[in-house]
RNA sequence: GGCCCGUUAGUCUAGCGGUCAGGACGCCGGCCUCUCACGCCGGAAUCACGGGUUCAAUUCCCGUACGGGCUACCA
């Protein structure tokens, strides 16, 4: 059915850190795409403005790479299917919404978010499915000109068929039939005049010639919308994979609340590349004969879709860490001393670590002890440590829970917002005060009750780190 | 609530109608050894349930249960 050299393609947004699932997903795309002689495209999907930085997006390159995900397309390093950033290809998408427009596939909607929200309370409330009434569907020429003409604000959305089925022909899963009265109309175009990810979406896969869509699981119910989006513009559909989700301990989708999934943090954590990758293509899938540890190429060479197991597997800590342990073994010594010194003795880290400890210091080798904490992982504090004078258990988890929640929206990792964060949690909880909400981010973050300036210390430790302990501490905590 | 996806030990998986249900992590025991780790040997532990189809179901089909995802002007 597909004739046309293969191209896939992974499209994150950058909206966080750098996601371990992103490199999963990612590394099933770029095998395939080695396996066939085709091309594997990065594209960043920055079309939510008020999420996506720069930083984000800087850091998905960094860690993509370090993983040992290489593509041939993409922002940083061009190709002839560009621009790679959907911000930079706003044009392209108000071009194809207008054809939908004009050919009856799309229509302008004036709802308020209001009424729209009231709309999907009722429907929950009358325990029918959540969806778009349709009121705008019909209005008159008339006032749809006069009201786009007098400036109302307004998004276009896809006008979903009444009746009749759609149909989504899953590589794995087989035939997935949806009815079409089901399917919402979702909305295109923003009334920021950006598009959502469902437009832009389909609109970059034909316009790059992406052959094969390999995507997770999550996006089976939105894949019958668009079809009908490569139905309304007359384009040929891709083939679509959807691959499963990896799980927490408790089978919920991966999340950084129960474990942790940021790049940047298995690298600090001492985790190689290699084994990384070997690990995520064990998830899911298998080699012949029963091989576990595996590189690329061997990959590659026994690679086949039909040997993907469909149920959502755990992401296993230890499992991964005896894998990594194997790999850390048959290394020469060299090798391995080079890359301790460059992952956890990087030196810029020591570099921080010695300004913020040279005046607790009377002895060179109090560096180790006074330092520790910045090299490792694996910092265990007890419950008695973690609940603070003049708190109880159930409030210290909460506040921690709390300031972890917020530390994750700090986007430039620096001691000034992480002190602005602190600062600010403090002064908008009456329970609380300064002492006892620096005290406990101390110990949380150090594993101490002494150590040197929280936030420069915090800073240098990196964001991934501080998570991590946020974390552990809410885990040894929890009710 | 609605719509979808899934279901082999605690976890990752092999199996693709007839197997003593295989491997791995973890766990337990032993060996190696100055200790630990590594390595080696051994052990406990699995086909969710109920109907079909079939000479024969872990395997195919249908239900049920359970788990998960989606249900935004987020992706």
């Amino acid at each position: 059915m597909n004739s046309r050299p293969v191209r896939v393609r992974i499209a994150p947004s950058p909206t966080g850190d750098p996601h371990v699932g992103t490199a999963y997903i990612g590394l099933f795309n770029m095998i395939f795409a080695r396996q066939n002689g085709g091309s594997f495209v990065l594209r960043i999907e920055d079309t939510d403005q008020t999420r996506s930085t720069k930083e984000s997006e800087e850091a998905i390159y960094r860690s993509l790479r370090w993983v040992g995900l290489t593509w041939d397309e993409g922002p940083d390093v061009g190709g002839p299917f560009g621009p790679y950033r959907q911000s930079e290809r706003t044009e392209i998408y108000q071009t194809h919404c207008a054809k939908l427009l004009e050919s009856q596939h799309a229509y302008r909607c004036f709802c308020s978010a209001d009424r729209l929200e009231r709309l999907r309370e009722e429907q929950r409330r009358m325990k029918l499915p959540t969806k778009y009434d349709g009121r705008c569907r019909e209005l008159a020429a008339e006032e749809v000109s006069s009201r786009t003409q007098s400036g109302d604000p307004f998004v276009i959305r896809l006008k979903t068929p009444d009746d009749g089925i759609t149909v989504v022909n899953d590589l794995l899963r087989g035939e997935i039939q949806y009815e079409n009265t089901q399917i919402d109309d979702q909305v295109l175009l923003k009334s920021d005049g950006f598009p959502t990810y469902h437009l832009a979406n389909v609109v970059d896969d034909h316009l790059m010639e992406i052959t094969h869509v390999i995507r997770a699981e999550e996006w089976i119910p939105s894949t019958p919308k668009h079809i009908m989006l490569y139905n309304a513009f007359g384009w040929e559909q891709p083939t679509f994979i959807h691959m499963p989700l990896l799980r927490n301990a408790d089978r919920s989708k991966i999340s950084k609340r129960k474990n942790p999934v940021s790049l940047e943090f298995f690298r600090k954590a001492g985790f190689l590349p290699e084994a990384m990758l070997n690990f995520l293509a064990m998830m899911g899938w298998s080699m012949p004969n029963d091989q576990e540890k595996f590189c690329l190429d061997e990959m590659r060479s026994q690679f086949s879709w039909d040997r993907m197991s469909l149920s959502g597997p755990v992401f296993n800590l230890e499992k991964l860490e005896w894998l990594n342990g194997l790999y850390l073994r048959e290394l020469p010594v060299n090798d391995l001393k080079a890359r301790i010194l460059a992952e956890v003795f990087r030196e810029e880290l020591v570099t921080e670590v010695v300004k913020l400890i040279q005046e607790r210091m009377r002895r060179l080798d109090e560096f180790v002890p006074l330092s520790s904490f910045f090299f490792t992982t694996d910092v265990q504090t007890p419950v008695e440590q973690l609940v603070p004078k003049g708190m109880d258990k159930k409030l210290a988890h909460r506040v921690i829970r709390d300031l972890s929640e917020h530390l994750d929206n700090v986007t430039s990792w620096k001691s000034g917002n992480i002190e602005a964060v602190l600062r600010a949690y403090v002064d908008s909880h009456d329970d609380v005060n300064i002492k006892q909400v620096f005290m406990l981010s101390r110990i949380v973050a150090t594993g101490r009750s002494a150590s040197p300036p929280l936030f420069e210390t915090m800073e240098a430790m990196g964001k991934a780190l501080c998570q991590d302990r946020f974390r552990r501490a809410l885990a040894t905590l929890r009710p």
